[in-house]
DNA sequence: GCATGATTTAACCACTTAGTTAAACTAAAA
DNA sequence: TTTTAGTTTAACTAAGTGGTTAAATCATGC
């Protein structure tokens, strides 16, 4: 996914992402990834040893940016709206640059979950910080009432989900006009940061 | 997914069926089905000749599925508001009863997108309707503006991406608390509609 | 020159897969 | 009784799959 350099490691990291990324885990086929790789199956095996563990390398790269640093974020001291919105704006950045992680990662996490705990659990991704933040707005009058829970649920299935239904959103709501569809996730931010404003941002003329 | 008489065919459709939406295409096994349905796999392919024309005859009877009936709320005569509430009721109603439907088509479209081009020309789905209905709404004041289409897809992803990435709300969100996940996909009809009308209706004092 | 590691080639293994086939059996219909 | 469709069994094919191996080559630095 980044720019690699282009040692025959990095060439073959970057073609499995490519492959594992388009086809799946169940989908991709050793030969294919040498293929892009410019090398042969052999040497394939020769620095990976397995499908598996090559697998697994690349999942965690990817589960590592699906799940970006939001953390610096959310530890901020501005306001929550404003954490929101930076939140929503670093998605959607990332995922105009990455648009087949979601559907991958969807993919990947129904087919065999215990690759995402094992890093869950390594990266030990807590979000009761961020629900108490969220609660403590509420409380202070600054936002509606709501579970903390079902608001990220929200966000994040705004910011995501028509990434994942790309083909669909494609074809249906664009007749696959490239142009369009390409404008239409560059709007996206502007337009849920809006949304979710105007959904829970109460105007400071009486506090519920 | 619908309880069938059990003629051998549909013993398999019901077997098929369950194997595709858990293991998808690729990872599905004519074996498996065949046990699953308790015949064989030579009386298997008697009824369904490849796992092809087996795998289309279910994806298609899925996305009939998927795409709801909205229709008849769309064409009906009330108010919007009332519309959209009750397509997402219809729609969470009929993930809580197929959860795993959301993960299947998101992986299949990805996979090969030729499928559900096929069945959308076939059933002419056509959202137009949908956005004149919404553009007329906005233009008399009821509802703040926005592109329709932005709309459509916010509602849509906040009822289906809970339901796509259930792995990681279930360990992430309720550290696999099966109760307090029902619970939560329960709540989430009413979360979204009142998120939804927070966010765009105009509380009726001056109209925009 | 020589040693070392990177790389290729090409054959190979063990296994799984979808799909086929032939033979026999069952049950109900004609 | 005969026919017919449905069903089973079990063996088979053809084509992949991931993975291994041995030998030869290439490049580098010591």
């Amino acid at each position: 996914m980044e720019p690699k350099k282009d040692s025959t490691e990095d060439k073959i990291l970057e073609a499995a992402t490519n492959v594992f990324v388009t086809k799946g885990m169940e989908g991709a086929r050793m030969q294919e990834i040498a293929d892009e790789a410019g090398i042969n199956k052999a040497l394939l095996h020769y620095y990976f040893r397995s499908k598996e563990r090559l697998f697994e390398a690349i999942f965690a790269e990817i589960i590592k940016f699906a799940f970006p640093k939001i953390t610096r974020i959310v530890t901020s001291d501005e306001p929550i709206v404003s954490k929101i919105e930076q939140v929503i704006d670093a998605y959607i950045d990332l995922l105009i640059k990455h648009p087949f992680i979601p559907a991958f990662v969807i993919k990947e996490i129904n087919r065999d979950p215990s690759g995402l705990f094992k890093l869950v659990v390594k990266f030990g991704l807590n979000p009761q910080a961020i629900f108490d933040q969220i609660q403590l707005a509420m409380d202070r009058g600054e936002i509606v009432q709501m579970q903390p829970r079902h608001l990220v649920a929200n966000i994040i299935s705004m910011c995501i989900f028509p990434f994942a239904a790309r083909p669909i959103i494609s074809f249906v709501l664009f007749k696959d006009d490239q142009q369009a569809l390409d404008a239409f996730y560059a709007e996206r931010a502007e337009v849920i940061k809006q949304f979710v404003i105007n959904a829970i941002v109460i105007k400071n003329k009486e506090k519920v």
